[in-house]
RNA sequence: GGAGGUGUCGCCUAGUACGGUCUAUGGCGCCCGCCUGCUAAGCGGGUUUGGGACUUAAUCCCAUCGCGGGUUCAAAUCCCGCCACCUCCGCCA
């Protein structure tokens, strides 16, 4: 939720961002009205209320005659109280609804646009020429198959298309990828995480995935719960209706956890490997802090992503992602986009965002400043998203004769220099 | 899943049988001040959170006793539903 006071002292940085994302700006005149209405409402009804408190003393006291009339006094004006707190009850539903539509007012600085008008902003690395190496690369899943790593006909057996087993080489080198995700990030000051990925409502909600991202989520009807898309859910609610003490800020959390995705929309794309799954396991950076330190913090977060793409040797671009393309709660976006050499492009592997005080607004997250409380700003990174990391591995350091090479950061985790079948 | 118990403003706690000076008690901790060679002790005051009135401060108003409803002129207190935790039983990695 953005901050509701921005609505009246200025709407039309409300208005900018909203045109930036390229949402309906006139929503914005709708709530700023719905504001309106909920605050009138509340003052009547905290009028009305304090007269009824009033009478209520006097009746306390009161006995006999004078007690009757007052009683009948005040049966009329707790009728009147009734409604104006029904008024002002639908008022604040209505703007709720409202507001908790509108998305995260957008950084300056952020490039306009849609999916196609991010901007590259850095490139790491330079992709492998096979030509000259004398050998077409092969890709991610008929080296994993040659490895024995990936198995997608029994994934799918199992659970459906868009599902996979990783096998023997290929597990290990997920544990692998954990045990050096959460090494380097233990170095880096992040406290390590396994949080549930079955989730509430309140969750959910609060993290913004319940709005256009919905159709995306899976839901356990039976029991009103949610499977998560990121750890990231559990970790910003993990400190949802507290208050921390400022000088335990930042906090900074990394998680290993299940991710599951309904890929709704998603018909038809990358429908081969493990690109595009229903369900990953992810190593995901997150950070409680002031707001005042969230865009440094977003700053660092990318950093360590584009360490941990070094470190594992891969090929890799900066994207300053668009305005139309932020979801609801980031301010701003940086994804790293992968060398994927079959394709000829780069592809996402990595996302971090900056979600100001959206979530924490949402959430009840607060933290104690010099002059009462404020919400904390929060921000997330992926540190590795195992499936694609995997992907990347097995394509660009692939060899002439279908081994694979092991990254010199990844050896100590896996214990060997380069996979054969 | 079954039976019972608990949930009060940082922590502990009084209050709930009987609805109304509950404007929620006391202690600990913390903050400010006084006192005092220093420290401790002592003394006085403050200390839930959110919203609002006011230019600021002081002050005041509204809501807030796990959450949501209901009854009532009036709910921490009565009724209903839910949630969390504890104890026991059953089941289970």
């Amino acid at each position: 939720m953005i901050d509701p006071k921005l609505l009246r002292t200025n709407p039309d940085a409300v208005r900018a961002s909203q045109k930036a994302r390229g949402e309906s700006v006139e929503l914005v005149d709708d709530i700023v009205a719905a504001d309106e209405a909920r605050r009138s409402g509340i003052a009547r009804f905290e009028q009305l209320r304090a007269e009824q408190n009033g009478l209520g003393k006097q009746i306390a006291k009161a006995k006999g005659d004078e007690k009757a009339s007052l009683l009948a006094r005040t049966k009329e004006l707790a009728a009147k109280v009734k409604a104006a707190k029904e008024d002002a009850d639908a008022a604040g539903a209505r703007f709720d609804e409202l507001v908790l539509g509108l998305g995260n007012i957008v950084i300056d600085g952020v490039p306009l646009g849609g999916e196609d008008d991010g901007v590259v902003i850095e490139t790491v690395g330079t992709p492998r020429d096979f030509a000259a190496e004398g050998f077409e690369p092969k890709d991610h899943l008929e080296l994993g198959e040659a490895l024995g790593a990936i198995d997608m006909e029994r994934g799918a057996k199992i659970s459906g298309s868009r599902f996979y087993v990783l096998t023997g080489v290929g597990a290990q080198l997920e544990f692998a990828l954990i045990n050096l995700a959460m090494a380097k990030a233990a170095e880096w000051g992040f406290t390590p995480m396994i949080p549930p990925a079955l989730v509430k409502p309140s969750a959910m909600a609060g993290t913004g995935f319940l709005g256009q991202a919905a159709q995306d989520v899976y839901h356990l009807p039976a029991d009103d719960m949610y499977l998560v898309g990121t750890s990231e859910v559990a970790l910003a609610a993990y400190h949802s209706d507290e208050i921390l003490d400022a000088e335990s800020l930042p906090r900074r959390y990394v998680a290993f956890s299940p991710c599951f995705r309904r890929e709704a929309g998603s018909y038809g794309k990358d429908t081969r490997g493990i690109f595009r799954v229903h369900w990953f396991d992810k190593v995901e950076m997150f950070v409680h802090c002031k707001p005042e330190d969230a865009v440094a913090w977003h700053e660092k977060l990318l950093g360590f992503e584009k360490d941990f793409l070094r470190a594992l040797e891969i090929p890799f671009q900066v994207l300053d992602v668009a305005s139309g393309d932020l979801g609801l709660s980031a301010a701003r976006k940086y994804d790293c986009y992968a060398w994927l050499p079959t394709q000829q492009r780069y592809r996402e592997v990595t996302s971090t965002s900056n979600c100001t005080q959206f979530q924490a607004r949402r959430l009840g997250i607060r933290y104690r400043a010099e002059s009462g409380t404020e919400h904390v700003a929060t921000l997330n990174g992926t540190l590795c998203a195992m499936t694609r990391i995997i992907i990347m591995l097995l394509e660009n350091h692939q060899q002439a004769d279908g081994s694979i090479y092991v990254p010199e950061a990844l050896r100590p985790f896996l214990g060997r220099d380069s996979l054969t079948a």
